[in-house]
DNA sequence: CCAAAAAGATACTATTCAGTCTCTTTTAAT
DNA sequence: ATTAAAAGAGACTGAATAGTATCTTTTTGG
C-alpha cells in the first residue's frame, strides 16, 4: 500500500473522533492539524477541502457504529434477544465504544438540520434509516415468528426505540453519569419484554 | 421604560431563535446585526461579550419553554393527565411552539458538552434538572394518591419520558414529519396508562 | 542507486470573526 | 427649548478562518 494512503486513512481517523466529539462545524482544519500532526499541504493533498474530510469522515464514524451494532445482533437469534442485543450495543456508545462523542448520526442530525446547501444531510438521513429500517426487520421477523405480538407495529416501534436510545445517550453525557444509560436500558428492556408473546 | 430597555429586550428575544435554530457557536454577531437590524455598536451597548448575550438568550428561552410546560400541566389534577399534558405540550415544540428550533436545553447540551471553560453548562445542567424535578415530582405524587402503581420508581421514569421526549423531538425534525411525534405521543400514553394502578 | 513521482511543509492569501473606539443622533428631564 | 445623558452607527483592530501556491523531502519503481 502506498504511504499517501495510509496517511489519508489516518487523518479520517483522527479526524472522525475530533468532529464527533466537537462537532463539523466548529472544528477548524488547525485542530485537525494539531491531532494529526500533519501539516495544510499534508491534507489538503488528499482532501479537496474540509466538506470532502467532513463527509468521509462522517462515513467512517458511521460505518463503525454500524458494523458495532450488526455485529451485536448477530449474534443472537430471535427477534427479542436482538433487540436487547441493539439496545445494549447502542448504549456502549456513552463510555466510547466503539466511538468516542456520542452517536454520529444524532450528532451531525442536530447540527445540520437547519444549515440549506448542507452536503451532509442526504448521509445523515441514509445512516439513520438503515438504523430504523434493521429495527423494522427484526421486529418484523419476531411477529412472523410469533416472538412478538400481533399488534406490535414495527416502524412505530423501532422509531420509539431509537428516539429514547438517542435522548438517552445525550442525556447520559450532560449528566456525565453512567448511571442513566442503565435506567433507560432496564426500561427498554421491560419495554421489549411487553411487546413480546406471553408464551415462552 | 428606558428605550434602551427596550431594545435589549428585542435583540435578546431575536438572538434566542437565532441561537436555537442555528447553535451558539456557529451564529456569528452578524447574523445577530442582521436579524435585529442594530449595529454592532448598538448590540454591544446592552452586551459586554456574545457569551453574555448567549447566556441571557439561552435563559430567556428555556424560560419561555417552562413557562410552556408549566402553563400545561397546571391545567390537571391527577398524575396521569399531568404527564400526558407535559409529553404534548413539550411535544409542540416541533412546530415551534412556544419556541422554534426545537428544545434549548437539549440543543445547548449537545453543542456545549465537550467544550471546556463553558459558562452556558451550569445553566444548561440546572434548567434540565428543574425539567426532570416537575416529572419527578408529579410522579411522587401520584404514587402517593395511588394513581400510580407503587413499584414505580420516580427519578428512573422522569428520565425515561424526558429521553424520548429529546430523542423523538430530534428524530422527527430530522425526518421533518409530524407524524413521528405521533407516534412518540401515543407510545408514552401507553406506558403512562401501564404505569397507572389498574382501578380508576 | 537513481530519477521521477508522490507526499508533505510552510509561507502566503482573502475573508470572517469578536470586540473596540469614536463620533453622531436620539431621548428625556428640566 | 436646552442640554446632558443615553443610545446607536460605523469604521477600525487583531486574531482566526479555509484554502492556495511553491518549495522541499520522501518514497518507490526500474
Amino acid at each position: 500500500m502506498r504511504k499517501g494512503e495510509l496517511t489519508r486513512r489516518n487523518i479520517i481517523l483522527k479526524s472522525a473522533t475530533i468532529f464527533n466529539k466537537k462537532g463539523y462545524m466548529t472544528t477548524s482544519m488547525n485542530n485537525i492539524i494539531q491531532e494529526t500532526n500533519i501539516q495544510k499541504g499534508g491534507i489538503y493533498r488528499h482532501f479537496k477541502d474540509k466538506e470532502q474530510l467532513m463527509v468521509e469522515s462522517f462515513q467512517f464514524s458511521t460505518e463503525i457504529m454500524q458494523n458495532h451494532l450488526q455485529a451485536s445482533v448477530l449474534q443472537h437469534e430471535n427477534a427479542t434477544d436482538r433487540l436487547i442485543a441493539f439496545v445494549e450495543a447502542f448504549l456502549e456508545l456513552s463510555i466510547g465504544e466503539p466511538i468516542v462523542g456520542g452517536c454520529p448520526i444524532f450528532n451531525a442530525a442536530i447540527e445540520m438540520d437547519d444549515l440549506e446547501g448542507n452536503t451532509l444531510l442526504p448521509s445523515i438521513n441514509e445512516a439513520m434509516d438503515i438504523m430504523i429500517n434493521w429495527l423494522v426487520k427484526i421486529i418484523e421477523d419476531g411477529i412472523s415468528n410469533q416472538e412478538l405480538k400481533q399488534s406490535v407495529k414495527p416502524y412505530d416501534t423501532a422509531i420509539y426505540i431509537v428516539s429514547t436510545l438517542e435522548g438517552g445517550l445525550v442525556l447520559d453525557r450532560l449528566k456525565n453519569d453512567g448511571q442513566l444509560t442503565k435506567i433507560i436500558s432496564n426500561n427498554l428492556k421491560q419495554y421489549i419484554s411487553m411487546i413480546a408473546t406471553e408464551r415462552q
